[in-house]
DNA sequence: ACAACAATGTACAAGGTTGAACAAAATTCC
DNA sequence: GGAATTTTGTTCAACCTTGTACATTGTTGT
């Protein structure tokens, strides 16, 4: 009666999550064809809007924000200076860090991006309600809310 | 009154989407810290578990199922092999191609991890009903479909 | 003021992922 | 049957990502 020993394929959480899992990946690549034509990748492109909304931000803010790893900044960041998209320059306060904006380049660059992307997501929800869209929001952020209070911070 | 120009993050879909994304990312980075006891990562997880669930299988099947290149097969199963989770055997009805199978080994292996993604899966979703998940994997199915019906294949 | 501690960014090595080019084997089409 | 095409797996170079170790700079506690 007990019946522990269930596959996991058979759980409908596990289930659940494998096809969030699958959309994201699905979408990851689907965006990254996308934006291949402006010579960039979804990495990038994350950065791009985050200091596209965020001016002046820090690295280690950024990558807060990104979730990612301080030196994932350190590789990403100079590529992109050198490129013309971004500006880093030190704080006077603070001599550690460094601030980041966007360039005239990088702003439109931005721009174009962002443009694709919601086409792209739009494209990809199109078959969905924006009820079923904010209520997939929802739970969700809980998740990501449950996770980083558990073993984040 | 035609406002085209709004910002993304005032974009209902995108702000669900990226819901999506960074539950998927925290998720996967969850995932990652609790199976490193097993001394495996995400992408060798997903490999297992599908030879669990289907014994046989091509690394191209492999590839398909798992969304990823076949190059990337060709990278992960040989140290797999050497390591002694699975076996590849040529098939000889058809001498191109290599049947994946799980040893004795892999078979335990993978069914410890499994246990224990279930378990952080559960843990992540336990803040949500089991008629929220089932909805949100309904609307994942759809997304994913759409977009592989248009782009991929 | 000074020592201990913490925070920021970097360098580097290791590993996952990809796409393109390639060899071997199978299939298709005259 | 034999040439052209397709499929499968590998190799390789390039790139993203991470964790660790490190130097620099700020902050805390005494």
């Amino acid at each position: 009666m007990n019946e522990t020993r269930q596959f996991p394929w058979d759980h409908p959480r596990f289930k659940s999550w494998i096809a969030v899992a699958r959309a994201c990946q699905v979408m990851n690549q689907a965006l990254g064809r996308e934006i291949a034509s402006l010579d960039i990748k979804p990495p990038h492109l994350d950065i791009l809007v985050n200091l596209y909304r965020f001016e002046g931000l820090t690295q280690q803010d950024l990558a807060r924000k990104l979730l990612v790893g301080r030196s994932n900044m350190s590789m990403l960041l100079p590529q992109m200076e050198k490129r013309g998209l971004i500006s880093r320059q030190g704080d006077e306060n603070d001599r550690r860090v460094l601030r980041l904006y966007l360039t005239e380049d990088g702003r439109a660059l931005t721009e174009k991006a962002m443009q694709i992307q919601i086409k792209v997501i739009d494209g990809m929800m199109e078959s969905s309600t924006l009820e079923e869209c904010m209520s997939v929001a929802d739970v969700m952020e809980r998740m990501t809310a449950t996770v980083l209070r558990r073993d984040g911070r």
